[in-house]
RNA sequence: GCCGCCUUAGCUCAGUCGGCAGAGCGAUUCACUCGUAAUGAAUAGGUCAUCGGUUCGAUUCCGAUAGGCGGCUCCA
């Protein structure tokens, strides 16, 4: 056959045989740099073939930066094998933002070596090396790349595990990628890949090495331990410099810089890694969250308890957690004979109280909130500021009620949940729902796991949100649904959490007495709503980029004389604030107006209050506000209600 | 827990090729009283993370421990 009938945008072509993907693209390989040939992505040196449907792939569309970040893996592992001969090949994919390479190598990289491999990088990039396709058999690929253990080890793997499927080895067949010179066509290096590739290494426009570290081969900390190197790749020079731009401004938000430079917790060596002190300012921080959320708990018909921190081992044998969870427990302490743990986690004492009497369907659903103190075993190198702690507070709530209630009882917390959320000026949200998959680890019967998901699914539908599925996410007694809360960069964090168990009330004994006088199971919901107060302290200050707004802030106003003289008219306003409930401070240092200035908008304090002659004259004040604008000569009673009417509607100013 | 890097004054960081340490900010005191992001001067402040080793001598070299940072694994 001489000619091939083609689909290019969507009509149909007839073209030579022997025409590649680009040529009938009319590719110019930099923008569109591959082509996606019955769905699947192909380099534009693919040769068509008969009834093929053929679309481009263009650079700066998710598909093209894949593939060229991809390709930039390719030139770090090709520099990288230049310059250090013995390193051994792992695997080297995309990901989000740029792409990493893993390799076995006697001595971990230094910085300097990273500064090495990005020159000799560049001069690939700038040889412009073809990158060619070749399909090998299992037989040959062994042969050719009997030097790279790791990678007969995927050659391996291909046939056993389909599923499994990687940027090295596909379905099907096995191909090697060579990387030919520019002019003389001689192979310059070469790795198994599956493909595609930007046509030549000229066609990775942006790029930057950006840190190293260890990575677990296969992901499995029973393997060796190979050193990974990220990097991030970009489709302009313009695009990355956003992009790096992005992750300035992400250190400059950092919660524990800001934590610091604000006065606000600290983590005291003398007490341990991932416990947090909370000074006076990050404490009314805490204390006006914690305060707001429990009216708007009482208003939710929530009931208040309290539990202690440790307990003897029987409760958690009972839970199960110590049979599951043990390991992110802290090691027992041995009391009168008994082993006493501190706690993970609040269900199993709320449970107690459920059980400490009789319970009457009357009063389902009983919902039990608890601002509880957990301590977590977390590993000595995850602990991370607020984030990630070995000690922390959970606005924990368990709800108890029947079967039929449970859908009804999701809907109207996923309401509860994002409302709040809202008030506390997160805006964007995606919900995840977390399933059971084949895994040995969950427990209990698929028909509960069945509407226990089912329940959260259509929670889940009705709140117009977008839901990603996250099989096999689920806590080993049940499914859930995670509220991911988008920041003011674009960052996503996992917050509240909504689980159904059904294991628990089982394990307890837990029942109440239903309408026919028959004893019942309750069905237990678990719900964090900010996950933990120190993490979501650190989600707020981190989204606020330190910038509290008022009803939030540590320091509400700060009243900032002109002169000395000007003090007693500041703290005449001060007392009006402060009877409305306002957190003032009027600066009597011995500093210059102007350094008070400086020191209160660092300090990211929402209102500036000065007053000189022309003020304390006029009765009025002057207000500077966070972004530097000025307004003058407010009367003092109209200065009291701008801000506690800020304060009491919650806004950002 | 694993890999790598780091730990010097309250904070940010210089420095010592092994010979008992320095700046800026902050603090304190004095002078200045000023209209929207740093007034000037003086003073105090450090067992150079901890413990051990090598050495005539260790903040510096080596080892262990603790804590931090970046990854892996894990996760609120």
């Amino acid at each position: 056959m001489s000619e091939l009938r083609i689909t290019l945008d969507g009509s149909e072509r007839v073209v030579a045989a022997g025409t590649t993907a680009g040529e009938a693209l009319d590719a110019d390989g930099r923008t569109v740099i591959a082509a996606r040939v019955g769905g699947q992505d192909r380099d534009l040196a693919y040769v068509l073939r008969d009834g093929d449907v053929v679309e481009p792939v263009r650079i700066d569309s998710p598909e093209g930066r894949a593939i060229m970040r991809h390709s930039a893996a390719h030139v770090m592992a090709q520099a990288v094998q230049e310059l250090f001969p013995e390193a051994k090949l792992g695997i080297g994919p995309p990901v989000e933002n740029g792409f990493y390479y893993d390799f076995d190598v006697e001595h971990p990289f230094q910085p300097d070596d990273l500064k090495r491999i990005e020159k000799r990088m560049r001069e690939i990039v700038k040889q412009g090396q073809r990158f060619s396709r070749r399909v090998v058999g299992d037989d040959e690929a062994r042969e050719e790349l009997a030097a790279e253990p790791y990678k007969i080890e995927l050659i391996g793997l291909k046939g056993a595990a389909a599923d499994e499927e990687s940027v090295e080895v596909g379905g099907g067949e096995l191909t090697i990628y060579d990387n030919l010179d520019a002019k003389s066509g001689d192979l310059r290096w070469k790795d198994l890949c599956r493909g595609p590739h930007v046509p030549t290494t000229r066609v990775i426009p942006a790029f930057k090495l950006m840190r190293s570290g260890g990575a677990y081969w296969r992901g499995s900390e029973k393997n060796p331990q190979l050193q990974r190197i990220y990097g991030t790749a970009w489709e302009s020079r313009e695009r990355q410099d956003e992009y790096l731009k992005m992750l300035e401004e992400a250190e400059r938000r950092d919660h524990r810089k800001l934590g610091a430079e604000l006065d606000l917790f600290s983590f005291p060596n003398e007490i341990g890694s991932g416990l947090a002190v909370f000074h006076p300012k990050g404490g009314v921080v805490r204390k006006i969250m914690e305060d707001y959320s429990r009216r708007r708990h009482e208003e939710e018909g929530y009931e208040f308890v309290n539990t202690p921190h440790i307990t003897k081992g029987d409760l958690f044998e009972t839970s199960g957690h110590l049979g599951w969870y043990k390991d992110d427990m802290f090691p027992p302490m041995e009391l009168d004979g008994a082993d006493y743990y501190l706690k993970p986690m609040n269900c199993p004492m709320h449970n107690l109280i459920f059980r400490a009497r009789g319970r009457s369907y009357r009063e389902l659903p009983l919902r039990l909130f608890e601002f509880g103190s957990v301590y977590r075993f977390e590993k000595s190198g995850v602990v991370h500021g607020l984030t990630r702690v070995r000690g922390m507070t959970q606005d924990d709530a368990h709800i108890y009620c029947t079967r039929e209630q449970m859908g009804d009882e999701i809907k109207g917390l996923l309401d509860f949940v994002l409302g709040l959320l809202r008030d506390y000026g997160l805006s964007e949200f995606y919900l995840e729902l977390s399933t059971r998959d084949e895994s040995e680890k969950f427990i209990g019967s698929a028909e509960d796991w069945e509407e226990a998901t089912a329940a959260l699914r259509q929670a889940a539908d009705e709140s117009g949100l977008d839901l990603v599925a996250d099989p096999g996410g689920a806590a080993f007694y049940g499914p859930k649904i995670s509220v991911q809360a988008k920041d003011a960069i674009g960052r996503t964090w996992q917050l509240s959490t909504i689980q159904v168990d059904f294991n628990q009330p089982k394990r307890f004994g837990l029942e109440y007495q239903a309408a026919d006088g028959s004893r019942q199971q309750p069905v237990m919901i678990h719900r964090a709503l900010f996950g933990s107060i120190e993490r979501f302290f650190g989600v707020l200050l981190e989204h606020y980029a330190g910038a509290l707004p008022p009803w939030l802030a540590p320091v509400q106003a700060v009243g900032i004389p002109i002169a000395d003289d000007h003090v007693p008219h500041l703290q005449k306003l001060a007392a009006k604030l402060r009877e409305r409930g306002i957190r003032v401070e009027v600066d009597t240092s011995s500093d210059r107006m102007q350094k008070k200035i400086r020191n209160a908008q660092k300090q990211k304090v929402p209102y500036m209050l000065l007053a000189g002659d022309d003020d304390v004259a006029k009765d009025a004040v002057s207000f500077r506000y966070r972004n530097g604008e000025q307004k003058n000569g407010v009367p003092l009673d109209e200065a009291v209600e701008e801000i506690v009417k800020a304060a009491e509607s919650r806004i950002q100013v």
